[in-house]
RNA sequence: UCCGCAGUAGCUCAAUGGUAGAGCAUCCGGCUGUUAACCGGAGGGUUGGGGGUUCGAGUCCCUCCUGCGGAGCCA
């Protein structure tokens, strides 16, 4: 017996198949039994007609309960009754594991309850369809920097001492010394930079910020490419191609799971072709100020205000050179004007807030060392950063893009809880 | 940390200070094409914990716990 994929079947019609999975959900009407059967691949309506099965087959389908696992055995047929398109006219079936009353029913069910539950969660069909689109993108972020040649570095996540305030950072202990979960790569891929020219790296990143707003999560993963001698034009160049070639390849692969999503993707198409619109942050001001809000030149922009600022077209929106002051003592100040930071921060459209961070490095060894002090940054803990300016340094720029938050934008969710296979917040660490 | 909201059946929610209810789920029965099927029946409750007011508290007051939404900060 040929043991096939539920998304296969439309091109296997007229053969009998064996197909393993999962109850989804079942209807009935008389003698007839109708088994929606899901194998991780897709969704299957698979029915039991009383006088063409015997009796334990009959019996079988007629107990089997949600979320049982199963196989089913019969010939594909094409109806146009059946939810897509096909459907499979069962011979025989069986129980593998007969499933007790479980806890997510067809209906509606509120957060703490599924996000209690999200090791089952996520078998329901949107929470399936959301992480198909997040490997999707994961594989769209590799193969963009594959082909570019970028070199990936993954960088530690057992950090020595504290970077930047330790009030966000997870602390640990390490052997008897205090060892820090890692806020972000970047540090790490500066001298990598040096050694392969393009690199990246992709992992976790962790912040202890007692946050609780759906822009937010503990735990959440990170992309970073670094690349040696890249000016900040280029970067922004960088992060545009980067992001509307991800939004592209996605939109072009994941047709299926938008459409189970519901995400209305026209409204997504503009941020895959570029340019997107830059905005120089006193423009950003600017922009602000006539549409009411009391922001002042030097301020940071909120929740609120990158939502102002983000493009009616539904393209991302760059902001650039932010004040210096508002911004990590690593970057490199605007030579136009010294007080302002050549910063790039890309906000998405719809209130998805900031996707991407991102600057010139400081390449001065001097100019680093001073903002090591001013900020009272612990000196004798970034020597072996300070060595990248003082063994050959050079020009340099990178950004970091928050995968959760994209594909929180992608599909349309209302919180990144759901982008995440296992969201880690604030006093939620199970399962 | 601050501000606001909520906690009642397994789940989602009702109930003017006066006998705790519905839908879904579960179990039983019916139906030859269902689309979160539908129809009939049954079981299911220490109303988050503690204290107080009252003849009487799910409802009012105090307190603690838990969760949700938002702010700050950020990706």
């Amino acid at each position: 017996m040929r043991v096939a994929e539920i998304r296969h079947l439309p091109g296997l019609v007229g053969e009998r198949v064996r197909i393993n999975g999962w109850l989804y959900n079942s209807r009935s009407s008389g003698k007839l039994r109708f088994l929606i059967v899901r194998d991780g691949s897709g969704y299957l309506q698979a029915v039991v007609f009383r006088p063409q099965v015997s009796d334990r087959v009959w019996e079988q389908a007629d107990g089997v309960t949600q979320e049982s696992s199963m196989w089913v055995e019969g010939v594909v047929k094409r109806d146009e009754r059946s939810p897509g398109g096909v459907e499979l006219e069962v011979g025989d079936l069986g129980i593998v594991s007969l499933c007790p009353e479980y806890p997510i029913t067809p209906k509606e069910h509120g957060v703490d309850f599924l996000l209690n539950h999200r090791h089952l969660w996520l078998r329901s069909r949107r929470q399936h369809a959301i992480m198909r689109i997040r490997n999707e993108l994961i594989f769209a972020i590799r193969d963009f920097f594959y082909r570019r040649d970028y070199v990936c570095i993954d960088s530690p996540i057992l950090t020595p001492a504290a970077c930047e305030g330790t009030s966000t950072l997870f602390e640990t202990e390490y052997f008897g010394e205090k060892a820090y979960l890692s806020q972000s790569g970047q540090l790490y891929l500066e001298p990598a930079a040096a050694a392969h020219g393009k690199v990246y790296c992709f992992g976790p990143t962790f912040r202890a910020e007692k946050s609780k707003t759906r822009r937010h999560l503990t735990e959440f993963w990170m992309v970073e490419p670094e690349v040696a001698w890249m000016r900040f034009d280029e970067l922004c160049d960088l992060a545009e191609e980067f992001v509307s070639e991800l939004v592209a390849r996605v939109l072009e692969r994941c047709q299926q799971e938008f459409a189970w999503l519901e995400r209305d993707t026209s409204r997504l198409e503009p941020a895959a072709s570029r340019p997107y619109p830059r905005l120089d942050y006193a423009d950003a001001v600017a922009k602000l100020a006539g549409k009411g809000f009391a922001v002042n030149f030097g301020d940071d922009f909120g929740g609120d205000e990158e939502t102002a600022l983000a493009d009616e077209s539904g393209k991302p929106v760059m902001i650039t050179r932010y004040p210096a002051a508002i911004k990590a003592f690593y970057m490199e100040p605007d030579p136009q004007d010294p007080s302002r930071a050549l910063a790039l921060d890309m906000i998405a459209p719809d209130g998805y807030g900031e996707i991407i961070g991102g600057s010139e490095r400081i390449g001065s060894l001097e100019l680093l060392e001073r903002r090591i002090q001013e900020h009272s940054l612990p000196r004798q803990a970034f020597e072996w950063y300070l060595d990248v300016r003082r063994y050959g340094g050079f020009p340099h720029a990178g950004f970091g893009m928050g995968i959760e938050r994209v594909v929180a934008w992608l599909c349309g969710l209302s919180h990144l809880r759901e982008a995440i296979p296992y969201p880690r917040l604030l006093n939620r660490l199970y399962p």
